[in-house]
DNA sequence: CTGGTTAAGTTGTATATACAATAGACGCAC
DNA sequence: GTGCGTCTATTGTATATACAACTTAACCAG
């Protein structure tokens, strides 16, 4: 049997937060549910106050709880999720590279929503959704296929910009500030236009990203990026900062 | 009629953060160099140590200030620049989906270092890493190939652990938190050894996450993820409004 | 029943104190 | 000079205590 990394003497705090991170993990207290209090933990694990404190709010600052004054710790519903994306821009990315970045529009038109997108924007099947279908190429290489559906109610004028000079992102930025964005990113097959307008072979996996936007009036945008997989990735290198800091609510 | 909102009392040790982060921004002290000691916080800000203590760790921990036992508090050369990609451990991944996780350990051992490894570690070519390949499964289906080479010196005892029990990623963070994190996402095609250990076709598309860390000293961990592209994916959902508080510090 | 007050429980913050752990400087014996 | 121990400065952790802020439930006066 292995021994636990006893290479430190342990620390107390930590090991109050590791017992917590079990009891959450196990379910031992259930999502929403009230974990002890501060009290009933010094009592229990025979530490002082502030000790026990430090490590309940190290957890509720990693986001694994929620800490409402005069109430108690419950945990949380929906725990962090892993991955975050920030939403980029690729034009800008390309241009930051020092390279030359050219966009082809294929499409740019209303469409009737069907089954999935009218699903995705709680709309009726049939209902006018805009929609657009750009390529975009690095040192005229092809690099991204953006395929973009967008309601109209949160964008009226869409179809008609020129986003040859704005892309599709600046400008919708340009609008309103997102409230909640999703991020999906997976590999896949391509088919045989995917192939033939990113210029790939039958073998190439893509990588491809889903992205869906909200303001507070619901769904906004979704859009599928499909990158050629030998010639573009997705990278960020950063020094570790806030998940210790962080506070959701 | 009732008082318009009041003011808060402010909070001591949010004062002093900001006032960490002001001499920080304003480059009152220059990257690199070491601000006040905490018992000349003390002094100037007339507060108790153990209110500044709390105040500079979590400055500290949201990156901006490095903090070295015996020596001193330091301010860090860059400012924390914001993710692409969060740290994710697989096996908290899908626990929390309430799936069960299982691994094999293919590998676990001490190799030489060939040619790209020692360049990545700046090592010497032969010098010893440790290495160690895992398959990680969930409810029984492959979902993640991990490849992962190790700095003997960030973690000595890495080879001794039993990671059936306490997941690779899990073991390292509780050694030392890297200073950096670097993340690669990109779409490849599956050799027949990969295609074996994951149960995939070869016409599978594989998601790949190529991970490097860093601590003060140097390259520490470089791993190497590789899931079947059909089930697995990276997601991520956020509110845009606590992104953007995070900011603040 | 209504409405306000009180009390208890919980988290949030602030302080004083103590000791441990680490790094660097100094001085001393050899 | 070299090596070793000591001292000092600094951060790291742990505890006891106090009070503030907030929530809920119980209670009581009308």
């Amino acid at each position: 049997m292995s021994q636990v990394p006893a290479d430190r003497p342990p620390k107390r705090y930590e090991q109050i937060k590791q017992f917590l991170m079990e009891g959450i993990a196990s379910g031992r207290w259930a999502e929403g549910e009230k974990i002890p209090s501060e009290h009933e933990l010094v009592e229990l694990l025979g530490a002082s106050r502030m000790t026990v404190n430090r490590a309940v709010r190290e957890v509720s600052a990693q986001g694994f709880l929620r800490r409402v004054q005069g109430q108690g710790s419950f945990v949380r519903q929906v725990a962090p999720r892993s991955a975050l994306l920030e939403i980029y821009d690729i034009a800008e990315d390309i241009q930051r590279r020092g390279h030359v970045h050219g966009v082809r529009v294929l499409r740019l038109e209303a469409v009737p929503a069907e089954a999935r997108m009218a699903a995705l924007f709680s709309l009726e099947r049939g209902a006018w959704l805009f929609h657009s279908e750009l390529v975009h190429a690095e040192n005229g290489q092809p690099v991204q296929l953006e395929t973009r559906h967008v309601l109209p109610r949160f964008a009226p004028h869409y179809l008609a910009q020129d986003y040859t000079q704005v892309s599709t992102s600046r400008y919708l930025q340009s609008l309103e500030a997102p409230a909640e964005v999703e991020h999906i990113v997976h590999a896949v097959a391509a088919d045989a236009r995917v192939q033939a307008l990113l210029g790939i072979g039958a073998d190439e996996p893509c990588l491809r990203v889903e992205r869906r936007t909200w303001t507070a009036q619901g769904a906004a945008t979704c859009s599928v990026l499909t990158h050629p997989g030998s010639r573009y990735s997705l990278g960020s290198r950063y020094r570790v900062a806030e998940w210790e800091a962080r506070r959701l609510g």
